[in-house]
DNA sequence: GCTATTGGTGGCACTCAGTGTCACGCAGTG
DNA sequence: CACTGCGTGACACTGAGTGCCACCAATAGC
């Protein structure tokens, strides 16, 4: 599952960095909230310089938004190894249940998640780049729902709106989350709110444009 | 259709320096681009203290994002006044229409407003503050959607989902809006879009908890 | 007519995010 | 031992955004 070069002595170092700077981020940023902590308070608690902050990560939001986002490749590559004759609905669902099921791989790293998740959707400048990182994810997949059905992403307003939908749906399920829900408990909100969309994504081909 | 209070000496020399101010400011970064371009510039062309400018408007991108986002209660209004009766997606469609029809109102502040569109969806910045101000949207059209069906916006996934879906076909039609585009086309691309959508809005109310 | 009050404005100093640059330390290499 | 490449820290700088105070109108009250 590693998908990166660990070129086993520079690039491991980097991570240790990488990670020492996340975590003490995410503790300071949690507990305290997004806009009184600042850049210096970061780098004083993890022990390093402002500068070297700026080599990891391109900002103090990017900080948090990667630790959920990082896993756009994985979601188009599990909607590509979809079953090509599997309705939108239920191949997407799938594909977007990659992410989710990363933050649950790791036993008390879910909690976390669930906090981070909690503190992007609560901080305005955090949500904002939440949506900036969907609006790439829904291009992307998109472009592979387009491909599945032979549609031309350009002209047919489909892909894009499926995509969305289902991002719709993901977004439904964060905010649901709860303290105490575990693996299940997600799934049961991932099928409700795709339940919803579920009509409009799995539609005939055609949206019939029965006006004018 | 004025909804402030127009107290007719000190409002409406407010109104006037801050027309002056959105209106270089728009000029400057539509045509420079809106990284580039800092306050000094915009206050600088307006011939007014940087000071002022933060006084009328909240950051830079909030000149541009409120170029596009102050109809938020007309929406509401709009979606309030339909007929009960009317489909979800028949009302949500004429709700989000009144944004574009106030583009459309004066001549050639159509064309500026098509400009400010293609500005805010180019700039990643401009593009985050944009989908944080639809959440906003989504929020009040949520509640006022349940209020329309007597459901209850916290337990039941669908007021929120229909309206992030009815707000993913405004962000498809502004996607796809061209230089040449008059408001039929727009109407048009407004129809296209809602019917993709439409079957999900106009499902039975009882989404079918069949899982599990 | 003179004076308080009120509201908008400009100027100034400040914090903080983010960037560019340079010097230092520390491998490995000839 | 010099040479080289890389990561880091330190410093200076730009630009966004804020707080504060002084100034300048217009109006209300004596």
């Amino acid at each position: 599952m590693r998908s990166r070069a660990d070129n086993s002595l520079a690039e491991r170092k980097r991570q240790l960095v990488a990670d020492e700077l996340r975590d003490a981020a995410l503790m300071l940023l949690a507990t305290k909230g997004f806009d009184v902590v600042t850049v210096d308070d970061i780098v004083a608690a993890a022990g390093m310089s402002r500068r070297t902050f700026f080599r990891y990560f391109a900002s103090k939001e990017d900080v948090v938004v990667r630790f959920l986002a990082d896993t756009s490749a994985d979601i188009i590559t599990e909607l590509a190894a979809r079953p090509p004759a599997e309705p939108p609905s239920v191949a997407l669902r799938h594909a977007l249940w990659v992410p989710l099921a990363a933050c649950n791989d790791q036993p008390e790293h879910s909690e976390r998640a669930r906090v981070v998740v909690r503190l992007i959707l609560d901080t305005p400048a955090l949500h904002a780049r939440w949506l900036e990182r969907q609006i790439q994810w829904r291009t992307e997949l998109a472009a592979e729902l387009a491909n599945r059905r032979g549609l031309d992403p350009h002209t047919d307003p489909y892909p894009r709106m499926a995509a969305g939908m289902a991002l719709l749906a993901l977004d439904t399920v964060l905010q649901r989350w709860q303290p105490g829900d575990d693996e299940q408990h997600l799934a049961e909100l991932m099928d409700q709110a795709f339940a919803v969309v579920a009509p409009a994504l799995d539609a005939p081909t055609a949206p019939s444009p029965r006006h004018r």
